[in-house]
DNA sequence: GAGTCGAATATGTCTAGACATATTGTGCGG
DNA sequence: CCGCACAATATGTCTAGACATATTCGACTC
């Protein structure tokens, strides 16, 4: 039994059907908040809120005194989910482990202070880890820590858990960006692997913010048949998570 | 000049900023609407705006008769930015130029079905074709349409200019999936990028279906040191351009 | 103590207005 | 013909209500 939709989803969904369909090409017009309105025979308000939905997709743009117009699609915005290790590793029925490689503090110097943003010689904790699946080796992650940032992070050893799950159940971040890129590996992270030299890789890199101070840069690399990322496209209208 | 924030834009950033400064911790819950309310001497809907961009953000999750809660944060989802590779080119200040390398109708076989999703024998169009920075390959672009979803798309050359352009512009997808992968590549990829054979390579392969059907599938192939991609975190209020 | 039913209540949706504000078009004067 | 002031207008925000609906809590029964 579906629930009755509320008249605003519908509104929204219809619209966003005629422009998907072509109907309604990129750069045509909407009808006015008051001729919908007056269609639908209900407030101008129902309306404007179905609209503002399709704002907030970048489905449609409006402009005062002008109207609403249907946007011209031009860059994909896609909707990346990325988990950490050990729910990815899980989530394909593996068992997860991890092992500390290393664990270095230290004053920035130039590497440091490109990767985490921070002065130099400001204290930094280096850790280094790999995660394991089934007993092989499935990424290494190299992890930086600005202490100026996470004091406490000085007092943990990250021997047992990767330092990911500490920071983000203990430094509640703001901001965090990703970049995603493809390398060979270098001698001692394909020995870490227990890959060869050269090997192609898949390497995340990730760097977070906590009101605009870098907290933590991290760097995991995977052996290219071993991990791979997907994106689905932002659906418009999708109902979040029930 | 900054002009006045609306209201409701006031009362969602504020919010907000108690939510992840961790005054308001996971799983505690927000004041109800009419306290709300009465707080900032407002219309219970205004307040009611501002946490409904705070569950579409995925910030809290409401109950009826129970309040609103703020969510456990547990999957980042961010955002990935992937634009064609023409925009991409010249973003970055080159110039872009298109070859086609090949071109060929068949009927599917056991990978174009896998690939497409469609049933054997069905015809199908692929094109492979390199894009160019500065005169230099960037990418090797493998092609498939799906000729029963796009048969217009069997008239087109595909000479001068990417398929991606035209079927854009031609058939409106309704849903797209993205994998990104790392990869070795093979003797024939090699040479079209005047690369060596081996060498590191990030891979994106693009589906792509309207209502249901699938209409294209495409596979980006990029030497390891020219192309990477960007992802930031979803921004919980971000304005969308203006 | 376990289960059931009904009342209480917080959210969900919607309305019919109001006024604010950005932008567009127009007409007027030079 | 150009520029400028002004009016027209579509969106943007907000209110004070109304009723619907899901969920919870408590009272009552077995």
């Amino acid at each position: 039994m579906t629930r009755p939709a509320p008249l605003h989803e519908l509104i929204r969904a219809r619209l966003e059907q005629e422009i998907l369909s072509g109907q309604r090409p990129p750069g045509s017009r909407l009808p006015f908040e008051t001729e919908l309105a007056a269609e639908w025979n209900c407030a101008r308000m129902t309306v404007g809120r179905a609209i503002n939905a399709l704002v907030e997709a970048g489905m449609v743009q409006r402009r005062r005194r002008a109207g609403t117009f249907v946007t011209r699609r031009s860059v994909q915005e896609t909707v990346l989910d990325i988990h950490a290790v050990a729910e990815e590793v899980r989530a394909s029925g593996r068992t997860y482990a991890y092992r500390r490689l290393a664990r270095r503090e230290s004053g920035a110097g130039a590497v440091e202070m490109e990767r985490l943003g921070v002065a130099e010689g400001a204290p930094v904790l280096l850790v280094v880890g790999l995660h394991l699946a089934d007993g092989e080796a499935h990424a290494v992650e190299e992890r930086l820590i600005n202490l100026t940032a996470a004091p406490e992070a000085g007092r943990e050893r990250f021997e047992e858990a990767p330092p990911g799950d500490w920071l983000l159940a203990q430094v509640p971040w703001t901001e965090a960006r990703h970049e995603i890129s493809a390398l060979a590996a270098d001698g001692e992270t394909a020995r870490r692997l227990g890959i060869s030299a050269g090997t192609a890789c898949l390497c995340l890199e990730r760097r977070t913010w906590k009101s605009g101070e870098a907290v933590t840069w991290a760097r995991f690399i995977y052996p290219a048949d071993r991990q791979r990322f997907t994106a689905r496209l932002r659906q418009p209208g999708g109902r979040r998570g029930e």
